[in-house]
Parts: structure tokens; sequence; C-alpha cells
DNA sequence: AGGAAAATTTTGAAAAAGTTGCATATCCTC
DNA sequence: GAGGATATGCAACTTTTTCAAAATTTTCCT
């Protein structure tokens, strides 16, 4: 159960059980279940409905604690913007992106493993992690001859 | 030589020659030549000095088009932030940045080409880029047993 | 055990940092 | 040098962080 998952991922990362973290797991919980992805912004608007002294301040937190408990997947845009989404799988994987539409796909495509480990010879360094990102037109998009910007933001529910 | 690269790259994104750009391009070719890496606020107050009147504005453009034309990376960080340099190599490359000290090392490890063409048949996307960027501890760092955040910046021009 | 002060985490208003829109100034062509 | 189009920089807007204050939990005392 996603519910479950996101509950548990607050209170790993959460040592106190204030009013403001149970309003966003609520949320959360609702974004998880209809798998629409959204920014900061989107996210403190519609807790605000409800709750409309609560801090933006405050909701960073909270995604930003989430994205490290690996609850939460940053998606980068090849525009240089980001959306935030309960995370589908469980295992390691990235996104491919639409340049267009910006809609969202996980992969399972990855570095070679051993490739990792030659780099950190070479260069001295433990990797620790790496983030990777690849864009794309999607098939919507091109035939619809969408060019970049035109298009409204649409997020894939179906993966 | 790097300072001809400059210019050539900035006439071909740039259809007048103005004096803003050409300051730009000056204080590019000195941090190509030293290495270092800057962010857009360091450029801007770099030539706020000798221009006092120069525009955030201008500077966030040019690095823009100058990334687009290759001649720019943008090196990400493990905490989210970015800084630029002038592209040391020619060919298609990532980057390997450390958590500590934020030192960059251009590395070679990239995506095998057939796994990319892979995904992209299965979504029916046409992949047209990917960004990908390693993160990891260098061998200064852990041997100071530095914590992130308690350092400082440090670019690594030896590459 | 019950209650309140202490200790510590978390919050949110406001400040800072980063980015963009638009009227004006500048550059190039004729 | 005037006209047309691009590029600029001010100012507005958006996003992120800071820090004093509020809230939660723990500790201590009766």
């Amino acid at each position: 159960m996603i519910a479950d998952k996101i509950y548990a991922a607050f209170e790993e990362v959460s040592q106190r059980n204030t009013r403001p973290r149970k309003l966003i797991a609520e949320r959360l919980v609702e974004l998880a279940e209809s798998g629409t992805d959204f920014t900061i912004d989107d996210l403190w608007q519609a807790l605000r409905e409800g709750e409309p002294h609560l801090g933006r301040a405050t909701v960073y937190r909270s995604v930003e604690m989430l994205v490290n408990a690996g609850l939460l997947d940053r998606i980068e845009f090849a525009d240089g913007s980001h959306h935030y989404r309960v995370c589908g799988a469980n295992h390691h994987h990235h996104h491919l992106t639409c340049i267009c539409c910006h809609r969202v796909v996980e992969v399972d495509v990855c570095l070679p493993v051993d490739q990792l480990a030659a780099i950190g010879n070479q260069t001295n360094f433990d990797i620790e992690g790496h983030s990777l990102t690849l864009f794309g037109r999607c098939g919507e998009c091109r035939s619809g001859k969408m060019l970049p910007g035109t298009s409204e933001q649409v997020s894939d529910p179906s993966h």
C-alpha cells in the first residue's frame, strides 16, 4: 500500500509528529495514487487552501527530506526546470522526459558498474552516486508537431 | 587557442557585436585559461567592476547561449547547486564532482549506445540528449576527513 | 502518576538569491 | 543618418534560505 510507505518514510526522517507534516503526507498520498508530478509551489498552493499559514519553507524542507529518503523522485527537464513525484518503482531507475510536454517515463537504463569502478580508481574518488536523465520527444508530441514551449505540461500516469 | 574558440562561439550565437558581449568574452578567456569554474553571479560581479550598469539578465542570456553552443559546460553538484566553466574537452563527456569540495573532473564514462536506442524504441521517444553527473568524494577530502559543507569550494585546474 | 519547565526540533514570515519580461537603448543595414 | 531589428538593463517576479519564535517531546520534581 502506497499510503503506508509514505507515512513510514515520513516517520523515518522526522523526529516530531507535527500538523504540517501530517497534511503533507496526506496530500502526497493523493498525488501518489493519481501518479501526478508536481512542483514545490503546486504542493504549497494546494496545502495552503486548508492551512493558510503553512509556510513554503516547511514544504521545501519536507520535500528535500523525502527525496533523500528515496520516497520522492526529483525529475529534471531539458529546460532546466524540475518536478517531483512519488517514486513508483522501488528499484534503482532513472527518467526519460519529453522536451515538449514534460511527460515522464521511468527507465531501467544505467551505467555499467565496472565502468563506474574504473572511473573511481582513475580519479581517486569514492563514487557515491549519480544522476542521469534522458531527454527526448514523445510519440504524441512528434505527431502533433509541437515545438518546445508550445505545449502544456502533461504527466504520464501510465507507468 | 582557447581565446579564438571563445570569440568564434560567441559570434556564432550572437547577431550583434555589443560592448557587454565583448566584455563577457574577454572575461571568459581569462576563466578558461585558469580553468576556474564560476556561477552566473561570480561572472556578473566581476564584469560589473568595469561596467557598473551591466545587467544580470545580459549575463544570464549570454551564458545560456554559450551552453547551448557547447562552449560552456553546466556542472551539477550533489547539493543541487551548479557552476559553469569553459569546456575543456571537445568530445562528448560528463562530470564527476566532489560532494565535499566541489572539485570537478571531466570523465569519459557514458551510456552504451544500443541501450539508448532500445529505450527509445520501447518508449516511442526520439531520444535527443541526456545529462549525467557522478557524485563522489575526492582523495583529498577523504584524507582530510572533511564533512559535506565544511569545506571551501575548490576547482581543479589540472585536467 | 501528573504537571510544568527545559531541551530540542520544527515552523513560517521575511530576507536573500536566482531568473525573466518588457520598454528602452544600441547596433547594423541601407 | 534614418529605419528596422536585436540586445540591454531595470524592475518585477519566482524560488530558496535564514532565523527568531512556536510547537513537540523529554526530563525533572512533587
